[in-house]
RNA sequence: GGACGUUUAGCUCAGCUGGUUAGAGCGUCUCGUUUACACCGAGAAGGUCGCAGGUUCGAAUCCUGCAACGUCCACCA
């Protein structure tokens, strides 16, 4: 049989594309060309505002090592890809870029077919350029069932989840005040609000000279509207004022009826412990405005910001069509010339801004339509609400088999303060990129459906869905919901999923709301949310940094392998991590280690029979023990794969590969192979060894493994069974001795490198033990040690031997070292033998008194103190032979 | 104002339910062109585990307090 030729170096490039393919073309991605239990994972999609950033590239190395070990275990395995078209953020992306390029108001000038058409072209590029950079991360996602979270399928889910809600009551349209941005002129929902914070002035002011109460704000000019003045109730300062109305005029169309009303809210230490009240432009002040209106006294509301960002003919002729700023200066001049004005203080204050269009963020009333999260749900008994926290706690209905496990746990408090502050959620957008929602209107008349309703005259709401809520329905309706589909059945609820704790809030929580409405389902059982990749400075990474990193350009460089496991080797779940040139190159590196590692089997041996490999049979210690040490990893690696414990399985198994396979058992074989005894044997083992590392790696890095797997078998690496815990190999005794072994040979490098001893001079040594065993292991090793540890003459020996002049003296458990010197250097040699010593004394004094506490003898456990007591044992006798000896 | 996270070797981080003389990668130093690999090999140096208390026979690990940094939340108008 020929001989193998491979590469010395592992070029990533030449081999990633073609394996990709291979994947794909061999149907392993599709589970329907899988057997065994159902393990779904629904990818993230990604927005199509641009293209994948190396968060990405975590994600789809934690999706992908997942799918992978899961496909190997024997699972059906689905990894659904799919993108998010991303509503607002897409169209405010797309009309920035317009404006760019000289546009005034794309809107207007183009209209919103033409508008809508300019978006779906540039989405349409963003998402052929995401899903390539899925394919080159290497993600084993099944391409048939695609998604899109705004194609025909999930527009029918959409619309059928509007019309449940709405049916059931909890989709409702209603005039409250919304979240309003200018720029983008619509609404937003309380979690795309970014709170900064900024220098405000907070003004004391009167309504007016006569009025009793001063009320503190930074926003004087939405004053013109306030209809009512809270204060604590139990506020002796106030309680005489409570229930009063009192008129006043500060300049608005009409004079203000202001209500003196009690509130609980109120901090009676904040300014001048009264409120003024403006439903129209104060979510809080909207608040009060409906529980007086509840209570049956109600107060007024009263518009004077404009969605145009304007003062409105309400605020009065002078202030209507000013700005706000200009507004507010004017009022605070007006309030200074009337004497009105008490104080003007400089405060820090947190301002809502549109995390898209970046403007200050308007309270305003407006008719939207809105998800009520407090309501029952008729069928339920109970609100959307319980049904997240059920979610998380009890699971739902009290089935523990239907509850969601965050990982870490500490997310599940996070998420449960959040349901606990929840607010009705605003459904509908001003803007045209979306799902656009399933109502009609002809009149007075309203119609909601999934179909357009039949006669003259109906014309369709003009706004389009918050994009969060065609995302919430992404785990069924991925699946063909509302059909019921085959694939629903059998993926829904689907395994386990990843996130960044960033969209717990916007993401998860919706998701579990929608199924758990819709399903009665949770919409996964496992979520593992990770933390953020930032630079190595640790700022995130941003585009007005200019930090950004290219994953492509990366992995065009050093390969997806190598990306992909510096991206998951030293991490933690829930943390934040950096990302440097360092630990790419380690991971580079690291891939071609296990390249060469592959080089070495199989070019140096023949290719075997797969027989051969299956009849393994180990013979030597170095054999017994590379196999138990496999053996003890697999089983750690899979232990902490099914913890979701990526670093540590990825670290573990490095540790394995490099410094026990490469460092030490691959340069035993080369000894083994010049026996003819044991020439096969190790060959076999080598071989063994390898096809399982290879399938070990394979969901830390995938393409290497597959392309050296080329090598060894016609079939893929991608549905190789995992290896079972062999754990008929282990074997603790080959454990102890070769370690026995391998510190003597680290003992006796240790020595020569420090006498600096040259590579290619060769030493002779004298092992002395008094343990008959000892000596009989030694023997049997004799060929290593002298190989590994360049040794010329060993004389193996029971005696307790007078060391000779220009010696070292090195004690292990059992073996006393003598080195004989080439060079003698008394000096140093007493030097080093002195601090040993010093060492051992410390030790054995501290191991002594801990071992005379007999507190510490009664209670600690037995296995502890027995060790204890041993490595005293040891110590003493070390001490004994080296100090003691070399002292005479 | 709350909540959470982080603080361990020069740098980046592991260290699960408390138990051998605290680990890794990178970097540093010394030596090395041994036919798998210099994207390598051999060896070494380097840490009072943020601070102060407490619990315990025993604390990097549990408890309390403090500090620094970071993140999220909240209606301080």
């Amino acid at each position: 049989m020929a001989k193998i030729e491979i590469p010395k170096v592992y070029e990533a490039k030449q081999y990633e594309d073609k394996i990709y393919s291979a994947w794909e073309k061999s149907g392993f991605f599709n589970p329907d060309n899988l057997k065994g239990d159902p393990f779904a994972i629904m990818m993230p999609p990604p927005n199509v505002t641009g293209v994948l950033h190396l968060g990405h590239a975590l994600e789809n190395a934690l999706m992908d090592c997942m799918a992978r070990y899961q496909r190997m275990r024997g699972r059906k395995v689905l990894l659904v890809p799919g993108t998010d078209h991303a509503a607002l953020p897409t169209q405010a992306k797309v009309e920035k870029m317009l404006m760019e390029k000289g546009m005034q108001n794309p809107r207007k000038e183009l209209g919103r077919e033409k508008l809508v058409e300019k978006i779906r072209e540039f989405a349409e590029e963003s998402r052929i350029t995401i899903l390539s950079q899925i394919k080159k991360m290497g993600t084993s996602c099944d391409w048939s069932r695609l998604a899109y979270t705004f194609d025909e399928s999930r527009n029918r889910a959409v619309n059928e989840l509007f019309c449940r809600l709405y049916k059931d009551g909890l989709i409702y349209r209603g005039y409250r005040v919304v979240n309003w941005s200018v720029k983008g002129q619509s609404t937003s929902s309380d979690d795309e609000i970014i709170f900064v914070e900024r220098p405000a002035k907070l003004y004391t002011f009167k309504y007016s000279s006569d009025f009793p109460i001063a009320i503190a704000t930074t926003r004087p000019e939405t004053k013109l509207g306030d209809t009512a003045v809270a204060v604590h109730p139990s506020d002796a300062r106030y309680s005489s004022y409570i229930g009063q109305v009192l008129t006043v005029d500060v300049g608005a169309a009409k004079p203000l009826q202001i209500k003196i009303i009690a509130d609980e809210q109120v901090d009676p230490e904040f300014g001048t412990g009264a409120l003024g009240v403006t439903p129209a432009h104060s979510a809080v002040d909207f608040a009060m405005y409906e529980k007086q209106k509840s209570k049956g006294e109600p107060i007024d509301l009263i518009p004077v910001i404009g969605p145009d960002g304007k003062m409105t003919k309400e605020a009065g002729e002078q202030y209507a069509g000013l700005s706000v700023e200009d507004a507010r200066a004017k009022f605070v001049l007006w309030l200074r010339k009337q004497n009105l004005l008490m104080n003007e203080e400089d405060i820090t204050q947190n301002v809502g801004t549109s995390d898209r269009y970046g403007d200050v963020i308007e309270s305003l009333p407006m008719t939207q339509w809105w998800l009520d999260v407090k309501k029952e749900i008729p069928s339920k008994g109970k609100s959307l609400c319980d049904l997240m926290r059920e979610a998380v706690t009890t699971g739902l209905d009290g089935d523990s088999s239907k509850k969601v496990i965050l990982t870490p746990d500490r997310f599940t408090k996070l998420y449960l303060d959040r349901v606990d502050h929840l607010r009705d959620w605003c459904l509908s957008r001003q803007i045209w990129w979306g799902h656009r929602i399933p109502v009609w209107y002809r009149g007075d008349e309203i119609f909601v459906g999934i179909e357009p309703p039949t006669g003259e005259g109906w014309e369709q709401d003009s706004d389009t869905l918050d994009t969060w809520f065609s995302s919430g329905s992404w785990t069924f309706s991925t699946l063909g919901w509302p059909e019921k589909t085959k694939d629903l059945k059998t993926f829904h609820p689907t395994q386990w999923i990843q996130m960044g704790y960033e969209i717990l809030y916007l993401w998860l929580m919706r998701m579990v709301l929608m199924s758990a409405y819709a399903l009665d389902e949770i919409p996964f059982k496992d979520a593992y949310i990770h933390g953020m990749l930032r630079d190595q400075h640790g700022e995130k990474f941003s585009k007005s940094m200019g930090n950004g990193i290219d994953p492509i350009e990366v992995i065009d460089q050093y390969g997806s392998d190598a990306l992909r496991i510096s991206l998951l080797i030293g991490i933690s779940p829930g943390n934040d991590s950096r990302y440097y040139t360092e630990k790419i190159e380690s991971g580079r590196n690291f891939v071609n280690k296990l390249w060469n590692i592959s080089r070495f089997v199989l070019t140096s041996t023949d290719m075997l029979s797969p027989e051969l490999v299956e009849g393994v049979k180990s013979q030597t210690l170095a054999d017994r023990w590379i196999f138990s040490r496999f053996a003890t990893v697999t089983k750690e690696v899979t232990d902490h794969l099914e913890k979701y414990e990526f670093s540590q399985a990825g670290e573990k198994l490095r540790d394995f590969t490099w410094n026990e396979f490469a460092d030490w058992y691959l340069e035993i074989a080369k000894i083994q192979f010049q026996d003819t005894n044991y020439q096969l044997p190790t060959i076999n083992c080598l071989h063994f060894l390898l096809r399982n590392l290879l399938i070990l790696w394979h969901p830390f890095m995938s393409f290497v493994t597959e392309v050296i797997w080329k090598n060894l078998s016609q079939d893929l690496l991608i549905v190789q069974p995992w290896p079972s815990e062999k754990l008929k190999y282990i074997d603790s005794n080959a454990e102890q001795d070769f370690s026995r072994v391998q510190q003597l040979i680290i003992s006796i490098r240790n020595i020569r490198a420090q006498y600096k001893v040259r590579p290619d001079k060769k030493v002779d040594i004298r092992l002395q033990s008094s343990d008959k065993k000892v000596r009989q292991l030694l023997q049997e090793n004799i060929t290593i040690i002298k190989t590994l540890a360049r040794v010329n003459d060993i004389e193996i020996t029971n005696e307790i031997a007078e060391p000779q002049s220009g010696c070292a003296l090195v004690a292990l458990e059992k073996i006393i070292i003598h080195v004989m010197l080439p060079n003698e250097d008394l000096e140093s040699e007493r030097e080093r033998i002195e601090k040993e010593c010093q060492n051992l004394e410390v030790y054995i004094q501290t191991t002594e008194t801990k071992l005379e506490n007999k507190e510490f003898v009664s209670k600690a456990p037995v296995h502890i103190v027995e060790t204890m007591q041993s490595k005293l044992q040891e110590a003493k006798e070390k001490f004994e032979t080296i100090c003691i000896q070399s002292k005479k």
